[in-house]
DNA sequence: AAAAATTTTTAGGCATGACTAAAAATATAA
DNA sequence: TTATATTTTTAGTCATGCCTAAAAATTTTT
C-alpha cells in the first residue's frame, strides 16, 4: 500500500523521458541504461502496474501523464544540482553530472527549493539543459545544431548535449560553453568537421560534436 | 571481487560506533537501527566476513580498525553536511538531521572536500557534535552534562545530544544552542528538573533534557 | 541446581532488481 | 512466401536485506 518511489524506477522514467517520452523501444532503453533487454522487460511490466508507463508489448513503451511528471521532477533536482554544484561549490564542468546522478535520488523538496531560491530559479543548468518547473512546465529549448549555421556566421552557444567527461574537459578548455560567442570559420563537406573561431585559434570539431553543440545567431 | 559499500552497511557501522564500538549487543543494535534481531545477526554475519567487525555470538560485536574507519567516514559526512546544511542553504537545527542521513551515503570526496573547505574545515557540527578528521581522528568532546554542575554556576553550552526534532525545536527557542551562555538558577532533588536562566525567564528542563546537555563553566 | 524468562541465532520467506539462456514474436532477405 | 536474422519476452537464478516463527543459548529467579 505504501509507495516508496525507488531510485531504479526514478532511472528507467528519467531513461525513457530523455529518449522521447513515447513508443521508446525495450532496446534502446537497455541501452541507455546498460541493463539487459530481458531487466528492462521486467521492470516495464512493474512501471505499467504502477500506471507510470504504458506498456504495450513488443511495441513500446511510453510515459503516463504521472510517470512523466515524475520524471521531470527527477530531471528537475538532477539540474538544479549540476546548477548549484558550479555555483555554490566551485565544481568543474565535467565533474556535476555524476554526482548529481546520486543526488537526485536523496534530496528532500525542502533542499530542492532552497538551493532553487538561491540559485535565483533558474531555467537551464551549466550545460544549457532546460531545468523543468515545480509544476512540470519546460522552459523552451534555446538554438539549433551547429551544423545547421551557414559559414561566417557569428553565433553564442546554448546547448551542449553530450556528457562524456572527455569531451567537456576539452569544450571547457576552448571556452565552448552556454553563452560563449564564436564564428562559424569553416565546414568541410560530405559531413566533415566543423571549425569554429573566436579571434584565437580556430577550434577544429567533428561532425558528430558539432551537432551535439547549439547555438543561436548572433550579432 | 568488486566492494561496492552499501548504505545498509554503512548504517551499521555508523550505528556500533554509536552505541561504543566494543562489544555490542544485538539487542541494542536492533533497537537503535529499529530491525529485528535476527536480521541484525544475520548482517553481523556478513560484516564480519567483510572483516568490518569481529562477532563473537551470543556475546557481542566489535569495529575492526578498517571498521571503525568506515564508521567515522559516514559520520564525517553526516556531520559535515549537517553544518553545511545550516550555514550554506540556512536549514532550521531540526531539519538537519534527516536530511543528512540520506545524503552522507552518496556523497563524494570532492563534495566532502568541497564543504569543508567552505565552512573552514570545522571540527564540530551545529549540535556540537566532533566532526571527525579524514584520517580518523576525533576531535575532543566538549563540556559534562548540565546535572553535573552546581546551582549558580555560570555555563556556555557545547552540546545537545538529541535529535528528536521537537525537543530541537524547544530548544532553539530558547537559545539553547552551542555558544549559549546562562546560569544555573535551581535544581529539584531525586532527579528533579533543573532551571536554566539567561537574564529573561527561567529555563526548566527535565533531568533526562538536562543530561542529555552538555556545557563547560564559564565567566 | 533446576525452572523460568530473556536474548540470540537459525530456518525459511519475501520483495527488489539485476542476470543468462531459451522461446516466441517480429522484421528482413531470399 | 518461406527462410533467416533480430528483437523481445519468458523462465529460472542470484544477491541484498528485510521479516516472522521456532530453536538454542544465556541469564535470572526460585
Ligand atoms: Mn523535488
Ligand atoms: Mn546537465
Ligand atoms: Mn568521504
Ligand atoms: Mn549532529
Amino acid at each position: 500500500m505504501e509507495n516508496p518511489i525507488s531510485s531504479a524506477v526514478e532511472d528507467y522514467l528519467k531513461a525513457i523521458f530523455e529518449l522521447g517520452e513515447k513508443d521508446i523501444k525495450t532496446q534502446d532503453l537497455a541501452d541507455s541504461l546498460k541493463f539487459s533487454p530481458a531487466s528492462v522487460t521486467g521492470m516495464l511490466k512493474k512501471l505499467s502496474k504502477l500506471n507510470l508507463v504504458s506498456y504495450k508489448k513488443y511495441y513500446g513503451v511510453s510515459l503516463t501523464k504521472q510517470g512523466r511528471l515524475m520524471a521531470l521532477e527527477t530531471i528537475r533536482h538532477h539540474r538544479l544540482i549540476e546548477t548549484y554544484l558550479m555555483q555554490a561549490l566551485g565544481y568543474e564542468w565535467h565533474e556535476v553530472h555524476d554526482e548529481a546522478d546520486r543526488l537526485e535520488h536523496v534530496i528532500s523538496e525542502n533542499f530542492e527549493e532552497r538551493i532553487a531560491k538561491l540559485l535565483g530559479n533558474p531555467s537551464y543548468d551549466p550545460h544549457g539543459d532546460p531545468i523543468p518547473c515545480k509544476d512540470g512546465i519546460m522552459p523552451q529549448l534555446l538554438g539549433q545544431p551547429l551544423i545547421d549555421f551557414a559559414v561566417g556566421t557569428n553565433i553564442k552557444l546554448t546547448r551542449i548535449t553530450k556528457q562524456d567527461s572527455e569531451v567537456l574537459i576539452y569544450l571547457a578548455e576552448n571556452e565552448l560553453k552556454p553563452g560563449g560567442v564564436f564564428t562559424i570559420e569553416a565546414r568541410a563537406p560530405f559531413n566533415g568537421p566543423l571549425t569554429l573561431n573566436k579571434g584565437k585559434k580556430p577550434i577544429p570539431l567533428s561532425y558528430q560534436l558539432a551537432k551535439a553543440i547549439y547555438a543561436q545567431a548572433a550579432i
